[in-house]
DNA sequence: ATACTAAGTCTGGGAGTTTG
DNA sequence: CAAACTCCCAGACTTAGTAT
């Protein structure tokens, strides 16, 4: 590249061993404040072009290539409320809304907990003040809730008793982590959550289709499941609030050019549990099509590399 | 039993499009 | 023309499932 005459960052340096790298870190971190772009690391990436393509990529990222990252600004803040969301499998997450800080460039209102286990292992409460940061300089994490300023008064978080959207049971299965509703697509969070994932660009790239509109599709009572979107009228989507000829027209046009898509990508839509981008890939490659897949039975399902025992239940 | 990978969930800012 | 909305980007963390 530089060789074409791209200009190409001064601070890069071959190292070998883990000290070295150690070293070079430790040399751009305190190189940092002067540098005239802002950084949030280093990344060491294995220098032959040959052993990066024999190590090559998995789902999310390179094997040849890592970054460092410089520790990130702390805040603290105080938990205002912890709130219980419903994701699209039913997964119940205490989410904590705080009071506005601003951090690493930005204002930080909520911040997940991820779920119980880890909520009650950092032991945070409602009125809590909390150090917050933003992992990888960018997403909010609690950190901990500092003890010594804890009002009086406040109590422990507790299990919620039941789905905080549709009022449907909840489980917990020994040894998993995740509560989860019991509602299913009876419960509007689910059945919002799953339309959205259906209509995602990686999915069936329904393009328009997002969070809000499905929201009121939802709450119209025009949608109850993810094929009721392709018999929607123009005559309603004009009657809805926020929608005239235009955005109804686009959004029809989206839904229908959905249609033509390919069997990796439909089968993700669908939202199968344990069944993401790279098991629907595998799946569409080892079937073909749809039909053949749907006649598979356990037994073959289960003899796929990759596919486990409770992956080919789900399916 | 351990290693590895995939899945699933989460947040804020800015650009671009459409409505009212 | 402001407000509302989508889309896209940045990526962490934890759990769960399968392979070895």
């Amino acid at each position: 590249m530089q060789h074409w005459g791209f200009p190409i960052a001064d601070d890069i340096q071959l190292a070998s061993g883990v000290s070295a790298c150690e070293q070079f870190h430790e040399k751009i971190l305190k190189k940092r404040d002067r540098l005239p772009f802002e950084i949030d690391g280093v990344v060491y990436k294995v220098n032959a072009f040959a052993l990066q393509e024999k190590l090559g990529f998995v789902s999310r990222a390179p094997r040849f290539a890592l970054a460092y990252k410089f520790p990130a600004e702390e805040k603290e803040t105080v938990v205002e409320h912890i709130e219980f969301q419903v994701g699209r499998t039913g997964a119940i997450t205490p989410v904590a809304r705080l009071k506005p800080v601003f951090v690493s460039g930005v204002t930080v209102s909520n911040a997940t907990l991820h779920n119980f286990d880890e909520l009650f292992r950092k032991d945070i409460r409602e009125g809590d003040t909390v150090v917050i940061r933003r992992a990888g300089d960018v997403i909010p994490e609690v950190v901990k809730a500092i003890i010594e300023k804890r009002p009086k008064n406040t109590r422990k978080t507790a299990l919620p008793k039941q789905c905080p959207v549709c009022g449907s049971h909840l489980v917990k299965p020994e040894g998993e982590a995740v509560l989860r509703c019991t509602g299913g697509l009876y419960c509007s969070a689910q059945l919002r959550e799953s339309i959205k994932h259906f209509a995602t660009r990686r999915a069936m790239d329904i393009d328009g289709l997002g969070d809000k509109i499905v929201d009121l599709l939802v709450d119209e009572k025009l949608v109850h499941h993810v094929s009721d979107l392709y018999r929607l009228k123009r005559a309603q989507l004009i009657a809805l609030p926020r929608f005239a000829e235009k955005s109804a027209d686009n959004l029809l046009e989206a839904i229908h050019n959905s249609k033509k898509t390919t069997l990796p990508r439909f089968l993700y839509a669908l939202g199968i549990r344990e069944v993401g981008e790279s098991t629907a890939a595998l799946l569409a490659n080892e079937f073909g099509d749809l039909p053949l897949l749907m006649r598979a039975d356990l037994e073959r399902l289960e003899k796929i590399r990759d596919v486990g025992p409770v992956v080919a239940k789900h399916l």
